[in-house]
DNA sequence: AATACGTGGGA
DNA sequence: TTCCCAAGTAT
């Protein structure tokens, strides 16, 4: 290929990824149909950061309860801390829930969202990606919009063999040259799209891209060479403990002591059962935060991103009278669900009361 | 620059 | 079962 056969090549890329979105755009619950009105720079906001590091079928249903409950920022900015991130329980990386109540206070405070991609920026949670793709679908800015997908697509259609996080310089110059000045936003989405139904990591279908001819991982038929990751390190095995203690509240109601986890460590800012300070990097203790008589109740298997953890469960029944030290809260059995448990602990409270069915 | 940070689904 | 990976950010 000649040097100006790749010029004219990337100005026919966003005109024909654009046509393809046309007909092939997914609809998602936060998008509004290509060439429709202004997205709400609120939903943008929210999808977005949701949408960092989690799957579009994990998001659907909490961005659908989000909006119901929350439906713009100054309802957010309102919410309590409690409430958000017990509505945040089950998407992972809980970072996210205690910068997006910061993020919607500092919004609902200056009166609304910021329109440029640097102001954008300086909002808790929002990084480099999450600005620019406001910027772009929410504020119809030019912005170079660039996530893994984009990352995916634009290594195989230039053939960037620098492995990453190396190529990362490379790949958004790259984008920069494909990037039109108008539409920037749905041409971003329209890169995400590409990416997730076509240009995906295993098995692309090239057959179907509207991009194909202009692919030089495609040319050179090793599609699935790029991007080039960096070997992945194996993760430890971690073992840890949790506490169910049990105690008939006021009106003979089963209840459950629950702690509320410090920001600062893992699963920060959640409610949780105690438990014995395993932490990734250590095994807990095995102390319990009282002394009882304490019944095995079995144990539960969880992956994390850097490490794997399998957590014992101790189960106690405390009488009336006795107390928990440090801080927490009984909580009614019943409405358990409604304490926002990260999956760990959801799967210890479930096995704590499937030991339960098999008493009686 | 490298590491910490969740979860669920697909192969 | 195990591994990979998904619309990244903060430090």
């Amino acid at each position: 290929m000649t040097a100006t056969d790749n010029r004219i090549a990337h100005e026919e890329i966003a005109p024909r990824l654009l046509e393809w979105y046309d007909s092939h755009a997914r609809a998602l619950p936060w998008r509004i149909p290509p060439g429709g009105e202004r997205p709400d720079p609120y939903r943008t906001w929210l999808s977005e950061v949701m949408l960092q590091q989690t799957t579009v079928a994990a998001v659907k249903p909490y961005f659908k309860k989000f909006t119901r409950v929350w439906p713009d920022v100054d309802a957010l900015a309102a919410a309590s801390d409690a409430d958000i991130m017990a509505a945040w329980a089950g998407l992972g990386y809980y970072s996210r829930a205690r910068n997006l109540v910061a993020c919607a206070r500092q919004v609902s405070a200056m009166g609304g969202f910021p329109e440029t991609e640097t102001e954008l920026r300086r909002l808790p949670g929002v990084g480099d990606y999450t600005a620019a793709a406001i910027a772009a679908i929410a504020f119809r800015q030019r912005a170079v919009v660039v996530d893994a997908n984009v990352e995916r697509v634009v290594a195989r259609l230039f053939a960037i063999g620098e492995p990453l996080p190396g190529a990362r310089k490379a790949i958004r110059s790259a984008t920069h040259t494909i990037t039109p000045s108008h539409q920037s936003g749905d041409f971003a989405q329209a890169m995400m799209d590409l990416g997730a139904t076509i240009c995906t990591p295993r098995d692309p279908r090239c057959l179907l891209c509207p991009l194909a001819d202009a692919c030089k991982a495609r040319a050179s038929g090793e599609a699935t060479r790029y991007p080039v990751k960096p070997a992945k390190k194996s993760v430890p095995e971690r073992r840890g403990t949790a506490f169910w203690i049990e105690r008939e509240g006021p009106g003979s109601l089963r209840q459950v002591w629950l702690v509320e986890r410090s920001a600062a460590v893992m699963l920060g800012g959640m409610r949780a059962l105690p438990d014995d300070g395993w932490t990734a990097r250590a095994d807990g203790s095995g102390e319990p935060p009282v002394s009882a008589d304490w019944e095995k109740a079995g144990a539960v298997r969880h992956g994390f991103t850097h490490a794997k953890l399998t957590l014992d469960l101790l189960r106690t029944k405390l009488n009336e009278a006795s107390a928990v030290s440090g801080k927490g809260e009984w909580w009614d059995v019943d409405a358990l669900e409604d304490a926002g448990l990260p999956t760990l602990f959801a799967k210890a409270a479930l096995l704590a009361l499937a030991a339960d069915d098999d008493e009686t």
